[in-house]
DNA sequence: GCATTTTACTTGAACTCTCATATACATTGG
DNA sequence: CCAATGTATATGAGAGTTCAAGTAAAATGC
C-alpha cells in the first residue's frame, strides 16, 4: 500500500505518549468522579447535557447523536438506561412515525443540576487549574484543528 | 460542600467541547483502523508496544499495568486475550511466587510490526499532520503538564 | 514462629460499546 | 399506486471495562 511508514521520530513520540496518557488519566478522572458522585458515565452525562440545552430539553434521537458524537446504536442503549432511571423519556415524533424524540424529565434536569459542580470542578482540577491562560488558547486552537479534520 | 461551583465561561467552555470533541474523534478514529486493519482495540496495542520495548519483551503484570495506565484487571483479562490469540504468553515469577510475567510471543511481535504502520500513518494523519511544528510543541507542553498533574 | 496484614494477581458479574441485523415508516420512480 | 430503496431507530450478541471479591504468596510484628 504505502512505500515507507514516516514513522514518529523521539520529540513526536514523546509528544504522543504525553498526549495518550494526559488524555486517559482526564477521561479516567472524570470518568471516577461522575460514576462515585452521580452514577453515571461521562458520555451519559454528554446526553443529558445535549438534552438541557435543547428548547423544551427534547432532541431527536439522531440529532441528539451527532449532537454527542456518539453512534445511534450507542445513544439508543444509552437513552434506553436513561429511561429505566427516569431521566429521560421518549416520545414519537408526530411528523415522523419513524422518528423518536428524547425528553429530559424533571428528574433527570434534577440529577444533571446536581451532577454538574462536581463535574465542572473536576474539569478545572484536572486541566484548566493547570494551565496558564496562553497554553488554554493554544488548547483551543489545537483541538478545533483536530476536531474539524476528524469530522469531515 | 463547596459554597460555590466556578463555572467555565464561555472561552473555557467552548475549549472544552473542542477538547472532547478532538480527542474522542480521535480515539475513535484510531480504534476503528485498529480493530479494522489487526483486530486490536488501542488499549491491547499499547500493552504489545509496552512488552517489545522491555527487556527480553517481558514484564511483571503490574509494572506493565503502570506502564499503559491501566488496571491491574484490566491488563489481567486483555492479557487473557491475548494469550488465547497467542500474542502473549504468562510465566510465573522465580523471586516472587505471588508473580506474574506477560512475556510477547514471536507470534505477538510479528502481529505488532504487521500493526504498527497503520497505526502511525492514522496517528500522523489525525494530529501531526493537521499541526504546525509550534502547535506540537504547545501540544507536548501541556499534555506533559496534565499528565504530570493526574499521574500524583 | 505464627497470626496479621499487605501485595500480586485473578475472577465473575454488571455495564457500556460496537457491529450486524431487524423493524417500521417514508420517499421515490415508473 | 406500489415496488424498491432509503431513513430513523431498536435490538441482540460479542467484546472490553469496572468494581467487588477471591486466592495465594510474601512481609510484618510480636
Amino acid at each position: 500500500m504505502h512505500p515507507m511508514t514516516r514513522w514518529l521520530d523521539d520529540d513526536e513520540q514523546r509528544t504522543w505518549r504525553n498526549f495518550v496518557a494526559a488524555t486517559q488519566l482526564l477521561y479516567a478522572a472524570l470518568d471516577r468522579q461522575l460514576q462515585r458522585d452521580s452514577g453515571l458515565p461521562h458520555t451519559y452525562y454528554v446526553i443529558l447535557v445535549g438534552l438541557s440545552e435543547a428548547p423544551e430539553r427534547r432532541m431527536r434521537m439522531s440529532e441528539l447523536a451527532t449532537w454527542a458524537q456518539s453512534s445511534q446504536s450507542r445513544l439508543s442503549h444509552a437513552v434506553a438506561r436513561l429511561e429505566e432511571r427516569g431521566w429521560v423519556r421518549r416520545e414519537r415524533c408526530p411528523e415522523d412515525g419513524r422518528g423518536n424524540f428524547a425528553v429530559l424529565t424533571d428528574e433527570g434536569f434534577t440529577a444533571l443540576a446536581a451532577a454538574a459542580p462536581g463535574h465542572v470542578e473536576e474539569v478545572r482540577r484536572s486541566l484548566f487549574d493547570v494551565l496558564d491562560p496562553e497554553q488554554i488558547r493554544a488548547l483551543d486552537d489545537i483541538c478545533a484543528t483536530v476536531r474539524a479534520r476528524l469530522e469531515r
